[in-house]
DNA sequence: AAAGCACCCTGTACGC
DNA sequence: TGCGTACAGGGTGCTT
């Protein structure tokens, strides 16, 4: 399930491989996920022009493109960006082809087809309600606990509002808290200063952690980068999807709760 | 404002 | 072996 890092992975992949060539096609094999506009829109924007930067927004990847428009992409639960040569058979579930200049494909393959392809304006409408990007746009630790300090909810929702914060999903969510020492339920507006801190802190540490070992691949999930290669973040996980197990700080056992049909994991010991 | 839930979807794991 | 079912969850929209 790309979250940040995943998605700043593969934006790494397409910048050093794609940035500067021309799409040359765009072929729609996957008419759900183009859903947001008309099948055709994506080839009338996009082919003729060439990429000239690969950015990120939270979970969307952006392709600019010469002129100003903006190719987005968002993975879902389940899609993958990747790398073939034209020539190549594709995989099940190729839902997206754009064709480069230099013979090289940019594939968008989504099984489960929650993930989606648009194209848009400079101004990105669609993604106007995201909020700050922890790590294209960070924010600093007192803007943080300002933000927090109006806010009810339980940290764990709160940290996977896309309205809040941008990026930020189940997995990550449970490792900042982790990180931070704050308990998923804690209400946003109970944290102290020193707390406030805390979880500015984590969430910047273990988002650019997460994106220096290229992402996290479990076994339930697809993701892999622009090369077809795992991540390995996983391997540093604390608590997520790890319940019964110990506690790599105190040794207890890590609990999994739900909240509103998602699972999280956390350490009641150690999470306060 | 916050929380819960159904929905979209398919691969995987599991019980019988 | 094979079939049916539960489960996984990002985002959206609706209800409580």
């Amino acid at each position: 399930m790309p979250e940040l890092a995943e998605v700043e992975t593969i934006r790494r992949g397409v910048e050093a491989v794609f940035v500067g060539r021309l799409v040359e096609s765009a072929e729609v094999t996957g008419a759900r996920s183009v859903r947001r506009h008309p099948p055709s829109r994506l080839a009338e924007v996009a082919v003729g022009r060439r990429l000239v930067a690969a950015g990120r927004r939270g979970k969307y990847l952006l392709l600019h493109l010469e002129g100003g428009d903006v190719v987005v992409a968002h993975m879902g639960m389940s899609g993958q960006m990747l790398r073939a040569p034209a020539d190549s058979l594709r995989l099940p579930h190729t839902q997206v082809t754009l064709g480069f200049s230099g013979g090289d494909d940019l594939r968008f393959v989504d099984p489960r087809t929650f993930g989606q392809m648009f194209a848009t304006t400079a101004e990105l409408p669609e993604l106007a309600h995201l909020g700050f990007d922890p790590i294209a746009e960070p924010i600093g630790a007192a803007d943080l606990a300002r933000r927090l300090a109006g806010r009810r909810t339980r940290l764990k929702a709160l940290l996977m509002d896309q309205r809040f914060v941008a990026g930020i999903g189940n997995i990550y969510s449970d490792e900042i808290l982790f990180a931070a020492r704050l308990g998923p339920a804690r209400p946003a507006s109970s944290l102290t200063p020193a707390e406030a801190r805390r979880l500015h802190r984590a969430i910047g540490g273990v988002l650019s952690a997460a994106i220096e070992l290229r992402g996290s691949s479990l076994p339930d999930s697809r993701y892999r980068d622009l090369y077809g290669e795992t991540g390995s973040y996983q391997y540093r996980h604390a608590v997520y999807g790890r319940a019964g197990r110990a506690c790599p700080r105190c040794r207890s056992e890590i609990a999994r709760v739900r909240y509103g049909g998602r699972s999280g994991f956390f350490c009641p010991r150690c999470q306060t």
